[in-house]
RNA sequence: CGGGCCGUAGCACAGCUUGGUAGUGCGCUUGAAUGGGGUUCAAGAGGUCCCGGGUUCGAAUCCCGGCGGCCCGACCA
């Protein structure tokens, strides 16, 4: 793409590219992920290796999916509460599959001061000095320490179940970060919960996982297949992971949210220990689930197009913006009186129980530009109201999951009255929209030779996106699992749940229980 | 940690082969026009050419060493 730059940059500059983002998804889709969030400004790659800086519209998204996301959590009875950012060392030892699981990831801290060092050019260098007897890992998950306070609060039966979530920021020293998706540090929630039977506690867990689905479906317009993890994708510590795994537009799956029935392995190293109601000592029943910024990235994958991103109404920090068109000085006063207006009318409606948010964008830019910064930004409805619209009454009306030049004119009351129904429209779209494009990429798949195919680029030097979700069948084991990420970097994403119909695995000709859902993941 | 590529203005890059005044586009500032679609014109600000050493009258350019980044692989909530 840049040699095309270089070899005819003036031709490059005069067409003005017929989408908004470059390269489209079908060009290059990681390089246009990376643009969707740059020109929608929600966040930027920070100094600090790995880290990203969130920024407001990226920060307001993240606002308004914590905020929808705690109030089902306060629903189903658990309350916030905040631990503590540094992680002893030894904690993390306690549990062996935990320690061995993360090990590679930690962030280290080993001294609590610095010292000035003078150097030979005259500079002075700052070394790390007062050594710490026992280093502290910045959390990578909290099971450990909220484990050893869960440990000092239960005593009894009676204090069960225990219901904690804390919002919080996490440190997993990655390799290859990806803004939104995979970075080094990252914000999310994390809930944990201890319980007094197994049957309670998988009972929690699979709520928690309800709730993840739902709350994908409802509110980010994702349809998401729930069902359990493998033992090799299983979160480590934990006897069962539920996961709820999202298709994004390239084909691949993501993990949207996972939910962990973690048994007594954490009790029993964490001594969470209560008296029973006949007397006896046992260890609690643990649970832990989370869902990170990464929901930000997967929403951008999921809905964004080649103009940019497309915010579902629920968590758009602005859901309608009013773009004065002001060409004479004469009218100006009385349009932007009128944008003003129709902003006051706006918000007196109600969307999911608040205010419509409405922005009115007086900035003094000329042409569209306006106008394309609020596509990029994927905000749901833009309204032009001009001088012509002032005489007719009318406002212009374009919807951000309709083509850009799909504006239509309406009386300015009419769409005030339909402003909320329009919103749930869009929402209604963008999930029948992913819901059709998951269904027209998920195959059934019988045999080996059908799967390999599925997964295997027609184009190898570059490779197309191909593939999908493959419901096929798999003995149950581990080898089968390995030499098809081998082969083809195929994992099963998840078991889903349901009457599976049993068969024959096609890969090892043994009997199966279920199909289960293969594909490439993020 | 292995293989490849790259460090020049806020961003994207050209210039390096063949050493000789630091460039282009976007963005930014100011002014004017424009105004239902990514607008135009004019003026302007902005650089330790990654760092250190060497060769040379002279280094962004050549040589040596270091540091940093990106991509592919490996690893992975």
């Amino acid at each position: 793409m840049s040699k095309q730059q270089q070899q005819n940059p003036n031709q490059n500059q005069k067409q003005a590219p017929k989408t908004a983002i470059s390269p489209t998804r079908d060009e290059n889709f990681p390089e246009w992920y990376q643009q969707v969030v740059r020109s929608a400004d929600m966040a930027e790659n920070s100094e600090t290796r790995g880290c990203m800086v969130i920024k407001p519209w990226g920060y307001g998204v993240w606002e308004l999916i914590q905020r929808q996301l705690d109030v089902y959590f306060k629903d189903t009875g658990h309350k916030n509460a905040y631990f503590p950012l540094l992680i002893p060392v030894s904690y993390l030892e306690k549990e062996a599959a935990h320690v061995k699981g993360f090990a590679t990831e930690c962030a280290v801290v080993t001294h609590h001061r610095l010292e000035a060092e003078p150097q030979a050019d005259g500079s002075v260098k700052m070394v790390p000095a007062g050594k710490l007897s026992e280093p502290y890992v910045i959390r990578p998950t909290s099971e450990t320490i909220i484990g050893a306070a869960f440990a000092r609060w239960v005593q009894s039966y009676r204090d069960l179940p225990l219901l904690i979530n804390q919002w919080a920021n996490v440190m997993r020293w990655e390799m290859r970060p990806r803004l939104f998706l995979r970075t080094a540090e990252f914000l999310w929630q994390e809930g944990h919960t201890a319980h007094e039977t197994p049957e309670e506690a998988m009972t929690e867990t699979r709520l928690m996982h309800g709730v993840y689905e739902k709350f994908l479906r409802e509110h980010l317009a994702i349809p998401a297949i729930p069902g359990e993890k493998t033992e090799a994708e299983r979160f480590p510590g934990a006897l069962n992971t539920f996961t709820v795994e999202a298709m994004v537009q390239d084909r691949k799956a993501i993990q949207a949210g996972t939910s962990h029935f973690l048994g007594q392995n954490f009790s029993r190293a964490s001594g969470i220990q209560f008296q029973t109601r006949d007397g006896k000592q046992e260890f609690g029943w643990t649970t832990s689930w989370g869902m990170s910024t990464r929901m930000i990235g997967t929403v951008i994958m999921a809905h964004a197009d080649d103009d940019g991103l497309v915010l579902p109404p629920r968590i758009a920090p602005t859901h309608v913006v009013i773009l004065p068109i002001t060409p004479k000085e004469e009218t100006r006063a009385a349009v932007l009186e009128a944008a003003d207006k129709l902003a006051a009318e706006l918000r007196q409606i109600s969307y999911h129980g608040a205010a419509i948010e409405v922005e009115v964008d007086r900035r003094d830019l000329g042409g569209g530009v306006k106008n394309w910064e609020w596509i990029k930004k994927g905000v749901p409805l833009r309204v032009e109201i001009g001088p012509r619209d002032l005489e007719s009454g009318n406002v212009a009306v374009t919807r951000r999951d309709q083509p850009v030049k799909a504006k239509e004119f309406l009386p300015s009351g009419e769409f005030v009255a339909r402003a909320a129904e329009l919103l749930y429209a869009i929402q209604q779209n963008l999930l029948a929209r992913a819901q059709q494009f998951r269904d027209e990429n998920t195959r059934v798949i019988e045999t080996k030779e059908e799967f390999y195919d599925f997964f295997t680029p027609k184009n190898r030097e570059k490779p197309e996106i191909h593939g999908g979700f493959a419901l096929a069948h798999w003995n149950g084991t581990r080898e089968v699992e390995e030499q098809i990420k081998n082969d083809l970097k195929v994992t099963i994403r998840c078991i889903p749940f349901g009457e599976g119909e049993a068969g024959t695995c096609p890969f090892t000709g043994m009997p199966s229980a279920q199909r289960v859902v293969w594909a490439k993941s993020y």
